[in-house]
DNA sequence: AATCTTTATGTAATCGATTACATTTTTACA
DNA sequence: TGTAAAAATGTAATCGATTACATAAAGATT
């Protein structure tokens, strides 16, 4: 009854030729003579036999599944960037073994070392912190960074042009009349963090745009924190007409905040990153600055192709350029 | 230079025992001398030694991962979802091969084969469609539905308990004053959207509440069909005052056609399905039937891993209890 | 102390593919 | 047609663990 799935063993016996040639035909080797290689096929395709794929490996030491590592799922902006890596990777032959690492580095040690076990070919890792070190126990396996840096670790990376963008941003809002800003940013450990602030900074420096350092508030990335540093900044004597706000998560805490408040904010502009759902509908959004995420997901699988390929090119950190969003 | 791992027979050679023991200790044998065991460790310690799973996975046939195939990744429903399943699988040692389905029967199929391939101890599906004959593909590996049931194959299922939920938040708004409800729902196809709208007209029904057949609507769970059948519920000549709403997409789509609509919309009062995101601030909110869907992960998870082991008893459904937030 | 259990350890086959090397078949060309 | 070269196929070892079975060591019993 319980169909015990054939081996190359049995192909082999019923074409009548041995296990090498089956092996051949199956990775498609040129030195295989038409004839055989359709008659083998034929007995395949007969007896619906299915190559077992652990056996593959332990010859080969190629898995094809690679590792991802994320700070957790429930997070747009995280799973856009796996729906492009995994995209590309399933065209490629290759599968996704997804781990959460609830941004705790010891978390994120903890699924490396399994990764490391299940010899994953390679590992594409969105880091929950700003430390790295921990990352080479992958050794030889080909690692690639995605969305932010971290320090003590080199591998290749891809992010967005944070810096550009929170620029571009800047400016145009100045000359739409900006001229007192609000900034809500990230933890400065991030590397996102740091150069949206520069961004911002080098805007309003180049623009001639006065900085009151008490609107310049830090938070975590996090909804609450967002809500909180926009409270604070709403509340305050005399709150800026624009405000910039670093990521998507702390916008969203942000708008939940205006909502509650529940009057209107006549004045208020709002430029905030990432163009996730209903970002163009929080109250007084002005600009989005939106990344593209799952092109960056995409450009990590095929660095992260090259080098399981055997690229030993040197590392790279590739920048992909953001694009704005003017509303109102 | 390229620190090669090592193996068990390596391991075995430097304690000064065959590999045999060196495996009995690895799984925890009870039979092995205690001074054995522990010199054994002491080796495995000092040389970092790291079993292959790859190998270990060829000789028991267990791999200790499992599959999910799910629609789409950039959905707030389904992450929780796999939140949940990750999370319980990942204290038991299991690993998580992520696939998407972009809702397509024959991209599901595909991923399934591959699984199969990949010998995966299990798999959990987040169907599609209401078709599932081609989930018979997994054979002797146990597969486990996620919030929605399929004809043309049987196995372990949970889904929230979708009539009860609906029927509970009608009555209560009936008791506030209900009289009038327009009706948004998915493709009746799908168990939980017809789960919900008989749940809606029961509790009509039970409540003696009318029904207009011009006010019940059908989408396909997307963002864009609420957006649309919002607009058309609105624009009609008599909009109602309650729109039940099957699920978050939808909602999100006739939120965002509240919010494009500019205007207020007095004594219009929705009620929706997902407590996701801003959901309890979007225009009009006023009931939310919350799935608990990290729950419904894990016990799907649970599930699996008693089938794993072997559990032969009857196939179950299991339905997880709605809760209703009231807002307003 | 001799013998029988019980317990610990070792030997070697095995899982299902791949592949270096050996062998056979085909082709090419004198 | 015979032989060298090229092409196709086969044989058997191998990847790194597990495990049935065999054997050795320790403990119990009288």
């Amino acid at each position: 009854m319980n169909k015990k799935s054939i081996t190359v063993k049995e192909v082999a016996a019923r074409a009548g030729v041995s296990t090498a040639t089956i092996s051949r035909v199956l990775n498609g080797d040129p030195k295989v003579r038409p004839e055989t290689a359709e008659k083998v096929q034929k007995v395949i395709k007969e007896s619906g036999y299915r190559m077992n794929q652990t056996a593959r490996s332990l010859k080969t030491s190629r898995t094809h599944s690679v590792g991802i590592v994320a700070p957790e799922f429930k997070n747009d902006f995280f799973m856009s960037i796996v729906t492009g890596i995994e995209e590309t990777l399933k065209n490629r032959g290759y599968s996704v073994i997804l781990c959460s690492s609830q941004e705790s580095t010891a978390e994120e040690k903890e699924r490396l070392k399994l990764l490391k076990e299940k010899n994953v070919d390679g590992t594409i890792i969105i880091p929950g912190s700003s430390s790295g070190k921990h990352f080479r126990l992958m050794g030889e396996t080909p690692v690639v960074l995605v969305d932010r840096l971290v320090r003590d670790f080199r591998s290749d990376a891809v992010l967005s042009d944070n810096f550009q963008g929170s620029y571009d941003a800047v400016r145009s809002a100045v000359d739409k009349g900006a001229a007192r800003f609000g900034f809500l940013g990230g933890d400065m450990d991030l590397t996102s963090a740091r150069e949206r602030y520069d961004g911002f900074m080098q805007a309003c420096g180049d623009t001639g745009t006065a900085i009151d350092r008490n609107l310049i508030l830090f938070g975590d990335y996090h909804e609450d924190s967002g809500y909180e540093l926009m409270k604070k900044l709403m509340e305050s004597p005399e709150p800026p007409g624009y405000i910039f706000i670093s990521n998507y998560f702390m916008h969203l805490g942000a708008a939940r905040y205006l909502l509650e408040a529940g009057r209107d904010f006549p004045g208020l502009h709002i430029i905030s990153f990432d163009d996730l759902p209903l970002a163009s509908f929080f109250p007084c959004i002005s600009i989005i600055i939106a990344q593209p995420m799952v092109a960056i997901g995409s450009k990590a699988a095929e660095l992260l192709l090259d080098r399981i390929k055997g690229d030993k090119g040197e590392v790279q950190t590739v920048r992909l350029p953001t694009s704005m969003r003017l509303l109102e």
